[in-house]
DNA sequence: CAACGAAGGACCC
DNA sequence: GACCAGGGTCCTTCGGTT
């Protein structure tokens, strides 16, 4: 990270440009966000931490340096025979979604508070924020950061307190739907969830274009859709005919939208954030892929609203992680990401290139986590134990089996 | 010496 | 003017116990 430039006092919060609602540049956002962090406990600690990963780095280094030729070569020969083993397993007969709701808490704020729309909003309190929408977020505003910051960054920012009961509440409509396609679905958390819809996809195959027709209308119709709906009480998997025929929206007149969603994954995807809308008026992204691991970064495409597919072929799956920066894998956070760097990875296709060194300095474990991630290979079943109620560890979560050392 | 459990990291939302 | 979470899981390390 570069050195902070402190200049000062120059950045008043008066200043014309932020009463326009328009948003600052990057700069100015690290300008303010330096200016009310420096020297405070929390940057001493993390400058702290910082310190002993570059301790741990320089460690790692002296290892390299150390180690003979012998020991490359025993290393490289251990990394090639892991990568074997996984290409040996790769499995690509699974259809595995992740779904992720939008903006998770302020949508439903703003669902519930439609004059919030337009309106810098974030979820939290003077601590911690949550999340925010996306008008803040041109602001800089963003989920874990505390409340009193982001004012800073945005004095107009409206922080409304979490509510998780309604969330919760929200959830459990959600995941309706989410079990329509996978009853065995796991909850990464409120508002995140893995499904695998093999099985779905071969029922579906057999479905009528009547059944796969859904009528829909963007309009704020949908929201009073929510408050006559009982998850309990209807079939999902045979639509009434009467929500079926409807064709101009009660609330604004227009003809809703016809779609006939294909019987592939593309398509059942489709069908079921739409249903996700008219149930919850909230909209979520998804991605599809042959594993969990890949299904989590494919969300990320297309967001917000929207879907994309991984082709379930290795070709099309080391294409996609080639260029990869490792960062974006579940798993890799910032440290490691930087202990990566330190060694000259940053991409996916680094790892394969530096495979050797990665088994010399990491553990067995961590080194078999990034061959399979160099491979695009990852978790193809879904579990959802009674013991593991949600996934909160992707790196070891989602591996595809039990490692044995 | 091995198994073990507590403590400390790392990661996720 | 000062305020940077809390809850979960898994790995690694370490130290005292059996």
């Amino acid at each position: 990270m570069a050195d902070f430039t402190s200049d000062g006092f120059c950045l008043n919060d008066n200043k014309a440009g932020l009463s326009q609602m328009e948003g600052h540049s990057k700069e100015d956002i690290a300008k303010i966000l330096t200016k009310n962090s420096e020297g405070s406990k929390f940057y001493q600690n993390k400058k702290q931490r910082h310190q002993a990963t570059e301790q741990r780095i320089a460690q790692k280094k002296k290892i390299l340096e150390e180690a003979s030729p012998a020991d490359y070569n025993d290393a490289l020969r251990k990394t090639d025979k892991m990568l074997s083993n996984l290409e040996a397993s790769r499995d690509l007969s699974h259809t595995i979604v992740h779904v992720d709701m939008d903006m998770f808490y302020a949508a439903v704020e703003m669902r519930d508070a439609p004059h919030l729309k337009d309106k810098p909003v974030a979820v939290g309190g003077n601590s911690m924020l949550s999340t925010s929408n996306y008008v803040a977020r041109k602001f800089g505003v963003r989920a874990a950061q505390p409340g009193f910051l982001a004012k800073k960054l945005c004095p107009n920012l409206i922080i409304v307190p979490c509510n998780f009961p309604k969330y919760r509440a929200v959830a459990a409509i959600v995941r309706g739907v989410f079990a329509e396609y996978d009853p065995n679905y796991a909850s990464a958390s409120l508002d995140e969830a893995y499904l695998d819809i093999t099985e779905h996809l071969k029922v579906r195959a057999d479905r009528t274009e009547e059944e796969r027709t859904l009528w829909r209308c963007d309009c704020e119709y949908w929201r009073s859709l929510d408050a006559d709906w009982k998850p309990s009480a209807t079939q999902e998997t045979e639509p009434t005919s009467s929500e079926n025929n409807q064709e101009t929206c009660p609330e604004c007149g227009r003809v809703a939208e016809s779609i006939v969603t294909g019987t592939d994954a593309e398509g059942a995807v489709l069908e079921l954030r739409t249903k996700v809308f008219r149930r919850t008026a909230l909209t979520c992204s998804a991605g599809i892929a042959p594993n969990s691991k890949l299904a989590k970064i494919c969300t990320d495409r297309n967001k917000p609203n929207g879907q994309y597919q991984l082709p379930p072929n290795k070709e099309a799956v080391l294409e996609f992680v080639k260029d990869l920066p490792v960062r974006k894998i579940p798993g890799i956070g910032a440290t490691t990401e930087e202990t990566l760097r330190a060694l000259g990875v940053q991409t996916c296709s680094d790892i394969h290139k530096h495979r050797a060194s990665l088994a010399l300095v990491f553990s067995d474990l961590s080194t078999e986590y990034f061959m399979r991630v160099s491979l695009g290979i990852g978790c193809t079943t879904i579990s959802n134990d009674e013991e593991r109620k949600s996934i909160s560890n992707e790196r070891y979560a989602l591996l595809p089996s039990p490692i044995t050392v």
